[in-house]
DNA sequence: AGGGTGACCTGTCGGC
DNA sequence: TGCCGACAGGTCACCC
């Protein structure tokens, strides 16, 4: 599920609630992509500073290291006042438990992490090499194209590379070619100083819709208060193979890109 | 170094 | 109804 869209929704549903609280015990189900990397009892006492995001990437800064939290394909967030938790599910594999409620995390296919790093001033590693943010004030398409230059790859698949820009994932880099009317198989490093400032202007519209519209939904994402997102009804080629083009009414295809799928309109966007 | 593939894990859906 | 394959929002380790 989450990409940057989904991840910036969960952020600014547990800000309010998670800022300034104590964790007082943390819960762990089954074990996920990686370990926490502290015994959970060091968390203990612990207070969360704020809810900050990096690409795709949660952090809770804390007063001594952060937790870093990924969703990974299935994975969400909710935030449950004291009092109000059900026991916990079989998908949910971690909680942070504190004085004024739970965040929950469930994750049926168990591809998301939440990992303690200790020293905030050096970026972990799983932060370390990541691109920049798309809705952060330096992107623009001089950046992208710098990023794309020499690389003979797809340019569809260069967009889900975490490291040319961070966030993006296969919904939006569908959408995002769409709007700015490029072909998803044309190489990277081809792809002129003008398009190039189309698709990042793509990208930024694209991401900050789908933060308005609440993110995407398409089997089991939620927003912390268990809301679902509807920018999935807003897209125009994902997910629609066979369905008119909304520009242009030809069929949207469907073709297979480093084992995704990519759906795109092969009238509108050219070479 | 860059590009391509398999692996991780569980659930759902369509076809026979 | 049941079984089986294809597919799903991600990314890492590994091969050439």
């Amino acid at each position: 599920m989450p990409e940057l869209p989904e991840v910036e929704v969960t952020r600014l549903g547990l800000r309010d609630a998670l800022r300034g609280s104590r964790i007082d015990g943390v819960h762990q189900g089954k074990p996920l992509r990686w370990p926490l990397g502290c015994p959970p009892q060091q968390l203990h006492g612990e207070r969360i500073d704020d809810v900050e995001r990096r690409g795709k990437y949660l952090l809770l800064p804390l007063q001594h290291g952060e937790l870093i939290v990924h969703l990974g394909m299935s994975g969400s967030l909710r935030w449950l006042a004291a009092g109000t938790a059900p026991p916990p599910g079989a998908h949910d594999h971690f909680a942070l438990l504190t004085d004024r409620g739970e965040l929950r995390m469930r994750d049926p296919r168990r591809f998301g992490a939440v990992v303690w790093h200790a020293a905030r001033a050096a970026p972990h590693a799983l932060l370390a090499a990541l691109g920049p943010e798309p809705l952060g004030a330096g992107f623009d398409g001089a950046v992208l194209q710098r990023a794309l230059r020499g690389r003979s790859a797809a340019v569809k698949t260069l967009l889900l590379d975490q490291r040319i820009v961070a966030g993006v994932g296969n919904i939006y880099a569908c959408e995002a070619l769409h709007r700015a009317g490029i072909d998803p198989r044309r190489a990277g490093g081809e792809i002129s100083a003008a398009r190039c400032a189309r698709l990042a202007e793509a990208l930024r519209a694209t991401l900050s819709e789908a933060v308005a519209a609440g993110g995407s939904t398409l089997r089991d994402f939620a927003a912390a208060d268990g809301a679902h997102g509807c920018f999935q009804h807003a897209a125009r080629v994902y997910d629609r193979a066979g369905l008119p083009c909304p520009a242009c009414g030809a069929a949207v295809l469907r073709i297979t890109q480093g084992q995704r799928s990519t759906y795109f309109c092969a009238h509108c966007q050219r070479r």
